[in-house]
DNA sequence: CTGTTAGCGCTTTCAT
DNA sequence: ATGAAAGCGCTAACAG
């Protein structure tokens, strides 16, 4: 049960493999003739040729890789659809990897890749194999999403969170409120630091009291949206209004709110980072940062994409614009 | 810019090739002090084997595919990570593929995959490549996750649709609903083949009249969900409970029925295949067909790995067992 | 227009 | 224990 190669086809066809070749190719110097009758015996054969052989020979393997924390997380996963279908278009192949967040399994990720010789990469990351993503970006393109590139220059797609931040402040400050809290992810993940300096750009730009207890960093999870409301509540100068992170830690609050009889957006205001699933069904409708997901996937893929026909291509930051998205979750305080 | 190919590996350390793969590859068979200058080489020359290569020979790529109709849907999401986990554990990296449930991507994907040589494919077919499937099956393994195999037999590992379908109108006659619908994605689909064959059987068994009209075969979408409701509501003999096929459709359910005042489980009663996203923050709470999703994964991830490994295994026919989850959707008719 | 040949980077007999 | 050489399946000069 070994596989037909192109010998075969030749043997039969009573021609080189390189003619053979020619035809696969559609190279155009070949008789109509003969072509006919390769044509038939690949038809007889079943012949397909190994792309593994021919990757060897052109270095290209079509494939592109998709590295986030986790494929599961809505978030990652509209991103890595929308790759998907702009770069399948152009007859590539996408594998992706989860790092659960984990240097070590981002690098393995990344050495395992680089050595089947994937064209390019997407990645979210960790932030802390940096060096090395610099290393693999003179081979193959790297493009970043959501989190930005740190110390080094590499290409990326990303919300401005800081100013995204920023504005969520002034929108709440301008509802009169002055007890804010934010309640993100971890803190070594670039992001978070970008979430944290917008904020106390905008506790500073409106004279608000800064309260280290209204910041907290966490997990981007369910858990940790409950636990930190849970955790703000017990204090004595309750916040006003939560900045979530993400949609997860927005939902953890919204069940605390809800347990504990604690009215949104009456006694809290909440603005998240990304709206909820299954929103409509859930009240109140969320105040949110439209992170324009899908925008982040199309303009991740054209810059892959052009990359990967033009070798030449010049580093690019894209910048993508956030826009809150009001609904009933966060109201003037009285 | 070119690679680090083991000949200048070799070059440099004054061996041959053939030393220096035998370090690679861990042989015995090399003497400590050449390894160790070869050893050393290798990080001086920061040299990463060609995984292409290697596999050129070797005719293993360590690469499976995962295929359904949309990686986006958290229903099949979860079952890719699950393999993700698992096959990485044994170096394996996952490339995956939706295909809308459209046949030709579907078949453009195992074509393209077969040529790239990925050594097992984890699929939820559209069932009309199932020729083709049994083909591939002789060359790799291939193992039929959700929607069962059905001309051919192929490794698989699925949910009994017809049973958990069964188990619903039970649960519902014996809450005394006699009008009861079946709402669920495309009829071309063969789980949606089972749950109306069980739907039907459970009508028979119970002896209540079986009504046209309460089976709705559509698209496992929130949209499908609506309308089907809708529709269903304009019916003279409205139905007194519904079966949604998925979580999208039974969300659209729960909204139509907030927008038109239908209390559930009062005025109706809805059970649905697996539970909705966020539905802690959702009332009601769903009554939902646990379809053990979880399971899924590991149990598939688990069969292709030791088909992975041997060669020579069995074709294998995993039935999950569902379990129905008790929420408060579904009451007993006054 | 077609075939011969070398070679992509690696592994693996087979000698030595 | 090590090296020479063949070959995995394909492509691309180069001849003819």
């Amino acid at each position: 049960m070994t596989n037909t190669t192109m010998k075969d086809v030749a043997e039969k066809a009573g021609v080189s493999t390189a003619t053979v070749s020619r035809v696969i190719n559609r190279a155009d110097n070949v008789n109509p003739e003969l072509r006919k009758k390769v044509m038939r015996v690949i038809e007889e054969l079943d012949y397909k040729p190994n792309q593994l052989a021919r990757s060897l020979k052109s270095s290209e393997t079509n494939t592109i890789a998709f590295i986030s924390s986790d494929m599961s997380n809505p978030f990652f996963i509209r991103i890595a659809k929308k790759v998907e279908e702009a770069v399948r278009k152009n007859n590539y192949t996408i594998v992706i990897g989860s790092t659960e967040d984990k240097p070590e399994i981002e690098l393995e990720y990344l050495k395992l890749l680089y050595e089947k010789r994937v064209d390019g990469i997407v990645i979210s990351s960790t932030g802390e194999n940096e060096d090395y993503l610099k290393d693999l970006s003179k081979k193959i393109p790297v493009i970043c999403v959501d989190r930005r590139p740190q110390k080094n220059n590499l290409n990326s797609v990303c919300v401005d969170k800081e100013k995204a931040t920023y504005e969520a402040v002034n929108f709440l400050t301008e509802r009169k409120h002055q007890k804010i809290a934010l309640v993100t992810g971890a803190k070594k993940i670039i992001t978070n630091y970008d979430r944290y300096v917008g904020y106390t750009k905008g506790i500073y730009d409106n004279n608000v009291a800064l309260n280290s207890d209204y910041i907290k960093f966490g997990q981007f999870s369910f858990e940790f949206g409950k636990n930190s409301l849970l955790e703000l509540l017990a204090l004595k100068e309750k916040p006003t209004a939560v900045i979530a992170g993400n949609s997860f830690i927005a939902a953890g609050i919204l069940l605390v709110a809800r347990e504990k009889n604690i009215n949104i957006p009456d006694d809290l205001s909440l603005i998240s980072f990304g709206n909820i699933s299954n929103s409509q069904l859930i009240t109140p409708s969320l105040t949110y940062i439209d992170e324009k997901v899908d925008e982040i996937g199309e303009k991740a893929s054209n810059l892959l994409l052009s990359n990967l026909n033009n070798k030449k291509s010049e580093i690019k930051h894209i910048k993508i614009k956030t826009k809150i998205n009001k609904g009933n979750s966060a109201a003037v305080l009285e």
